[in-house]
DNA sequence: TTGAAAGCGCTAACAG
DNA sequence: CTGTTAGCGCTTTCAA
């Protein structure tokens, strides 16, 4: 028992009621804003919730209601700058709409995910985003089954499970690839980052279609998979150079293993990116004060996490089903790239990139 | 009603019960591992909630026992790096013990705090966990009060309301002022961050005493407020060298700001550190990749969010009242000061400090 | 337009 | 050791 003093008794219906001299159901019905009160009694009611500062309890409306006006995200990690972007947009949507995010943090861990997605159903939450789980169909569909409504971030998936707001990833790396092989870069690594990211085998495919596309070797033996984290790009940078010292682009996951990697490079000696372009993954805000300063494919993150609630509340109420929203991503140009040098293996060395400048303009598109 | 087929019907106490051929308080007395049930009935239990899959409606048990086995956490950014540390911290902790963490951002906004507030015990959370209220005594204690149990962080407050947890804010000022004052700096100005903000006004007053004791002349005139954040840095940064241009050691509220005062600084032709001597506070993880690389007090940001978690599991117990814990920060240096260069102005102009040494070390202390 | 009764899923407090 | 009863605060259903 607390030394404190008691927080005050919690004010209930009843007590609201015996105030306004009515039963239990007429405050209930002013509170929900419902009809079937005449004018003068919801005003009398109206009075006896502000004099008694009732507040309706959450969880016992959750009980009967089988809601608990609240929805669950589970993201990665905060800790990774690119998240925290998307909750601001995906809250900001969801307590405009007068609901609570119940967010949960799953370290990139398969069982910490199951264990979230158990633990929102435990909670009654009225609804789930899900940022690029990393859990098996297998194992993801049937915890998703048990959800009244969900959406999933940067991963495709049958519209009958769930919704899915994403990023063309594809379109993102090819466009790096694109920059890339302009700046004259020939022989491309790429640090892939966690192995069953969804997000990092689109982009593979990206490398693998723009490459082929623009006559480029790509060999998946430059190639390694790493943590989505500055150690991660660090070890997984000094690993690769170690095998393949002829790498003239390196490609990575996120910004942040792109920072990871420059820090390896520079502990090897290698120049940035007068030897060797880097380029980054997601634009965080401090990608512009990285030195050099990283170029990289910004998302509208933000935007992405307010559509993604927005169309969690849609199916919510049963709409919106088999909508599939794609965001575009942009080019960021910066001083990892334009100052690279081609050597004479070049076929085409053209050298003269222009600078901050962006290629694909940003904006969306619904399919289906 | 969505196209989906509908989620498994919910498995209640009553689906054990009949199948394992008890009462509902058998089940619920196996369930919460209490005595007083056979070993065999026990297994029998057992077996019937395996193969139903049941799992405890935490909602329901709430209106019960008054508790949702939720903690709420209420942060004033996510976006700004430091707040996610302090989230996994408490996160870590929190489902450790089986509770999970509702998360809220207040974006450095007194209503969106009331708002939290709020909505935490609409939800019936078992404690709360506020970091860095902005809001005044007056507002902020009515609505504590509410809650069985409270952890301020970085807000020093009466034992009777809520515990707290903080850093060392005034010993992390002066160490900045000292290392400062070393390098040979005579004039100082500081962008203070939020008014409202109480680790602000420690720092002020550990620069005040400390400047006092060393026979520095400071200024308030030399002090900008400012959001806390990159932009605001830019914003207060050029504001503050426009009205004082004189000022050759530039303290900042936090790292995004110092990013953004740096920033402001190149823009006018300042040099940093030759110039100007720039410091930060936080030390999130991209400050080493700033350019310079900032020179901040780093304080245990992830233990702070654990030790606050920590100490409302056991306030909300009834234990550990009127424990006040206070962490201790740390001093990097790194190239944002190290090479500033000394005009005639200072009288004991040292210019040599060590590099990449930390002078307070970490650890704790607890009071009263 | 209003109210009374029943019950959401669980647990505390008693019986047996 | 096990079961019965009552009720958490609210809403749904049906009756007045």
């Amino acid at each position: 028992m607390p030394a404190t003093d008691i927080a005050t008794e919690r004010i209930t219906l009843a007590d609201v009621a015996a105030r306004a001299g009515v039963s239990l159901m007429t405050v209930s019905r002013v509170v929900n804003d419902r009809p079937g009160v005449g004018s003068e009694t919801r005003e009398r009611v109206r009075e006896a919730i502000d004099a008694l500062g009732y507040r309706p309890n959450i969880v016992a409306r959750g009980l009967k209601a089988a809601s608990s006006r609240s929805i669950g995200l589970m993201v990665p990690d905060v800790t990774n700058p690119y998240f925290p972007e998307l909750v601001r947009g995906a809250e900001d949507v969801a307590i405009e709409h007068g609901y609570t995010l119940l967010l949960t943090n799953v370290i990139e861990d398969a069982n910490r995910e199951t264990l979230a997605l158990r633990t929102f159903e435990d909670h009654m939450v009225d609804g789930v985003i899900a940022c690029s789980p990393r859990l098996d169909n297998e194992d993801l569909y049937p915890l998703l089954k048990r959800h009244r409504a969900v959406v999933l971030v940067n991963r495709r998936t049958d519209p009958k499970i769930a919704g899915s707001v994403r990023i063309d990833h594809e379109l993102g790396a090819r466009l790096l690839v694109r920059h890339l092989h302009q700046l004259g870069c020939r022989t491309f690594g790429f640090l892939t980052g966690p192995p069953h990211s969804h997000a990092g085998r689109e982009r593979m495919l990206g490398v693998d279609r723009e490459t082929r596309e623009l006559g480029i070797e790509f060999s998946h033996a430059r190639t390694v998979p790493c943590a989505p984290t500055v150690e991660g790009g660090v070890e997984a940078a000094g690993e690769l150079f170690e095998r393949e010292p002829g790498i003239d682009a390196l490609m990575c996951f996120n910004d942040l293993v792109a920072a990871g990697a420059m820090q390896a490079l520079k502990e090897r000696g290698r120049r940035v990116p007068e030897d060797v372009a880097v380029v980054g993954y997601d634009d965080i805000v401090f990608a512009r004060m990285f030195t050099p300063a990283l170029t990289t494919i910004k998302a509208p993150t933000y935007e992405l996490g307010q559509q993604a609630a927005g169309m969690l509340l849609d199916r919510m109420q049963g709409r919106g089903h088999g909508i599939d929203i794609v965001l575009q991503p942009e080019l960021m140009v910066r001083d990892s790239t334009v100052g690279f040098q081609p050597t004479s293996g070049g076929k085409t060395a053209t050298g003269r990139a222009p600078r901050r400048s962006a290629t694909a303009a940003g904006g969306r598109r619904r399919s289906r």
